[in-house]
DNA sequence: CATGAATGAGAGTTCATTCAT
DNA sequence: TATGAATGAACTCTCATTCAT
């Protein structure tokens, strides 16, 4: 089966020596870090959970991905359900820092918008670990999210992020003026997110591969299409 | 936990007899019949998978639902991954049959189109269990999908419709040519898909209820107006 | 897997219809006939019991490759335990009525008995479903063949013509007086036996087939020479 | 039902303590020791497996006997196959290693062979064990066995006993000269063991009891005279 | 006679979690 | 901090047997 990887550059702020694929055996690794030891864990556990969902995911498999034991997991995170809390948080904490890159207040309104999408496209598209984690937490009904405090909390800047970029095309009568900001990122996340989430049963229907870089080329040019193209709208 | 129903009256071509939900005692039904037992238990496995997804769904739960034997379940479905496929299948027959009953070529394109989009919207919103069960599939990484000779079958009608309410449309002027039938649909379905498939997630991000029948029939649409005007698009 | 044949010429007194190998569809079998029917069962039983010992042999298994419906199985023999006794003693009934067929006054006393040996070496080598029953009936430690009356009413017969080999070969002086025909029985189904209960483990040790023609052919030579020459061995 | 015996003192090296018959409550032994579970997982089974068979044994009886939970024996055996693959090995190692305990160089040799002889006899006779898990592994046609590479290997100082006693026996002009030491193996082993494993289809044969200590005696110097009349028997 | 749907007990195996060391 | 042995509950699946039709 397909790994999904988790990009170690941006999963967690640990200092360097922590990064780098889970490995088993390590002797430069330090025996005694706890703050390397939780985040190898996380890391592990954000691909474990992405690959295999809740239930689909053991703790023995991640004990020993992480070359940890399996204690050691229930010392940092008591249980599964909070680690995979955690695992959903970091994850969701990757996709706001992403989006924070953006300079939304600069050059015009439409290619920002178009740099917003085409960065949610490209995260989607390149780490289904991500999507993957979210429909996981989906099926479960967000028993686990609906605990959290800081997925709210994340969720504003990219609010804020989208209401400057509407606000200044709607100033500049570039967009028309019906938009509301959570509702159109919906609409972007559901465009960025069918081709990954619905992979697999998409191959089943229409039998070639959703995941092919030609197709997601062509494809992401059609989702900004339409929605810039929805942006504009009003003005026909 | 909030339950997912199946339709009874659509899943199945089986005697009115065995319609109606699942039940442990029913003294009016005949004892032995292989049929409408197996239905019995295809029913409450859709709700079941669907509910929990594929491991979080247990063989027991299914048979207390269906209110038989553990052992029939095998009986008819040799194992957990075929009655999953099963369940997948039957799943894919209702919104196929469902899209069928629309005359493509009866009445103005975009209207015809306007229709598809709205019959998918509902069909998603007002049965999740269809969604779910695509994730759950989607999350297995299509490992039961891919063993399915009908899914792809099921998907040919509906192709044929867009192709012809495309075509229509075209001919008549009304949408711009470079619109591909799969792509399209993959618009639809990401679309009329996510607030579904994401509504928990999204519930967290933005603390409000995605399934608020006020918010759905705003959505609608706007998901009508998004996917029109990209067909018309050409016109700006 | 193997499969052991059992002798259809042999095993039973069934009408020449009901032999042959069992079948699921045979359009020009009797619909009902009682005695072919539990004969058809009872062939089939022997040869899953050989294969798959007591507990290792399903009652499904042998309805389908008979051909016939569960129900009539325990129709016919009640239940698995009382199966296993019929398909046993049929066994037995076999060999003892192969045994029948040497003419022991006939002839010298020598090439009497060393047609007995051969005999039993062959019918062992050549049906291994008979050593395979035995067996399976051994680890069960006889809980079935110690409720059955006609076994140690068979054996009598084979009693009898040993002894009167003996008493023939001991009266010419051909062999020696300290002979009980019981125990030299027990070396002789010890020598035809071993190889074929142990075949497997044996090939396990030395690495090679014990069911080799080559080697069966010299092995039978070994064995009756042991056996003869331990007979006429007081000479010496 | 009879219960087989293992012998303790033979089956393992592990520390003393360990030994003995496996008991739920036993207050000085420590609390977790792998190797000792491991241990007496082993002795349980291999008594588990030769008293009922491979299909016959069960692992919750194995876990009840040994007195620890079922989750031990798949920790330390990975599953049934595994563990009867195990307990067989270590059940060849016992004979093998006995019948090293044998000087094959020393004395005459017909007094070395009589001591292997009966060596084997006593073995088999006394330890049933090993007689049915062989038979066992023999009706499920050494599935399990020719997984093994340790059982050819321990054969290996056993052919070499034998050739070694057979060459010194014919150089003295005691053995006649075409005899094979694994033929003459097989012999011994078909004298030595069927007894033991037809033990009970004999008593219903002949009505009488062969593990009879008075019987036993009196058959093991019966085979030993077979076997050693046949090895000086060209000399007639 | 004959069918196969239905049962219930129990099989092997897995897994989150705890705890002595 | 760290280990991995140990637990107990649950899960998927099997099977001899019964019984309505």
């Amino acid at each position: 089966m397909m790994k999904t990887t988790t990009p170690d550059s941006l999963a967690t702020d640990a200092p360097a020596k922590a990064r780098g694929s889970a490995r088993k055996a390590d002797s430069n690794r330090p025996k005694r870090n706890g703050a390397v030891t939780r985040q190898r864990i996380l890391d592990v556990a954000m691909s474990e959970f992405a690959d295999h969902g809740y239930s689909g995911s053991r703790i023995d498999r991640i004990s020993a991905s992480a070359g940890v034991n399996v204690g050691m997991i229930y010392h940092y995170f008591s249980n599964k359900d909070d680690l995979y809390l955690a695992a959903l948080e970091a994850c969701y904490k990757v996709i706001r820092d992403r989006e924070r890159t953006l300079d939304v207040n600069e050059g015009d309104p439409i290619s920002a918008m178009r740099q917003l999408i085409e960065l949610t496209f490209d995260f989607l598209s390149t780490d289904p670990y991500f999507v993957r984690l979210i429909m996981s937490e989906n099926l479960m009904m967000g028993r686990i999210a609906q605990r959290s405090a800081t997925i709210p909390v994340m969720t504003q800047p990219l609010l804020d992020s989208l209401r400057t970029i509407l606000k200044r095309g709607q100033a500049e009568r570039l967009f028309h003026k019906d938009i509301d900001a959570e509702n159109f990122y919906v609409s972007i996340l559901g465009l960025c997110f069918v081709h990954v989430s619905n992979r697999y049963t998409l191959s089943s229907m229409f039998q070639h591969d959703f995941a092919d870089p030609e197709w997601l080329k062509q494809r992401k040019g059609v989702v900004t299409d339409i929605l810039i193209s929805y942006l504009r709208g009003s003005e026909v």
